[in-house]
DNA sequence: TGTGCGTCAGAACGGGTGTTCCGATCTGGG
DNA sequence: CCCAGATCGGAACACCCGTTCTGACGCACA
């Protein structure tokens, strides 16, 4: 039940999405049954409960098109839903989420704009805790946005992961012959030193957010 | 007939809006009906045909629940498309927008979670010219969301309109017996002073962002 | 070969929904 | 006062729409 998309199942997805982007309002399943050529509605209606059974889609029972296409991106609008997968910190260790995987409805997320990421994909965010980036203007509570990637370049704000000590956290990167400095933007922490393959960059900050509310 | 708005119509227009934001489908006439404690269906129809006929929405004809609401942003998912509409420094004057005024899409905008913004209606935005706010951690190029407000307390963030100089700066704001202290969080700046009735409070720091890419 | 399961076709039921008609009430102007 | 037009209340009609029931078909598996 909650493996692949049947070819019927796509089709009423892929028609769902156009209806909406030309339409304004959602599809009645008459409507479905006829633009998929599908012969009844009683097939709309199996399908439609499988594909919400799946989280795809989210029906308001017994009220006329009140289908929602969850995950469906307007065209309108380059927005980006940001999962917020954890907390970054000097101890709690997070989970960089793989390129292509599922995100649960349940997390976090937060929306920026396509246009500040700059094509950037498989971007991820996490709430940072503590006061070690003060003097980067990276504030306890305040979300960051990441790019993923393995490398970083001198002064690069990154998320590290130092495999020994199973932490990971939010510093600046500098190479040093053989041995990594992680700077806290903080005049009253230290750096932290390490080797250089103990060390494990797990993205770089694209952007940052901070509610005062 | 092209007049202003009725009362009642004026309900049905903010009734469908906040359906709209709601339930991701239109509502029903008589969702309308019952949600603006109209008494018949007809009432309804009589006035969305002068709604209609003034531009205001569009109905598809004997389709159920197909009206649209011209001009009103679909949000996918309580995003809020907020204005940015000047710069705040030491300098530059600003033009707030007033309640309603309607903004133009040439202008740039920053998209930010509805439930970030704790349900402050109008805010609007302002790039950051720079760096007398540091120590708070907010940059020059960072873009601040402000809701509109011409009241502020001790030690909020404010943009403070001064009259006499004709310039809009961010600052925190202190009331002290029948002066203004306007704060800069830059240890190297100096406050600014201010009778009162000089200072307009023009709106309050919601959010900031950041872009570091 | 039979059984269970997923999928589909067709039809019907009951309530939802847009529309329309008739008449009442209100309002402004002659 | 009287009338015309705007607005409204109530009801009815015909179609739309989600749901459900019955049965059929194909396919894997024992």
């Amino acid at each position: 039940m909650r493996g692949k998309l049947s070819v019927k199942q796509e089709k009423i997805l892929t028609f769902m999405r156009q209806f909406l982007d030309e339409n304004a309002y959602p599809p009645s399943i008459r409507d479905i049954q006829h633009g998929c050529g599908i012969s009844s509605t009683s097939v709309v209606d199996y399908n439609l409960k499988a594909l919400e059974n799946m989280g795809l889609i989210r029906r308001d029972r017994e009220v006329s098109r009140a289908i929602e296409v969850l995950g469906h991106r307007r065209n309108s609008n380059g927005i980006v839903s940001v999962p917020v997968v954890g907390q970054i910190a000097a101890g709690a260790p997070i989970d960089v989420p793989e390129s292509g995987a599922s995100v649960p409805d349940t997390s976090e997320t937060i929306e920026v704009s396509e246009r500040l990421l700059f094509g950037r994909d498989n971007v991820f965010a996490l709430r940072v805790k503590g006061t070690s980036m003060i003097d980067a203007l990276i504030n306890d509570g305040d979300i960051v946005v990441f790019e993923p990637t393995n490398h970083a370049d001198n002064g690069d704000m990154v998320a590290a992961w130092l495999k020994r000590e199973g932490e990971t956290t939010l510093k600046k990167y500098y190479l040093e012959g053989d041995r990594v400095r992680l700077q806290p933007m903080n005049t009253t922490m230290a750096p932290i030193y390490s080797s250089a393959d103990n060390v494990q960059v797990q993205g770089r900050v694209l952007y940052v957010t901070r509610s005062m509310a």
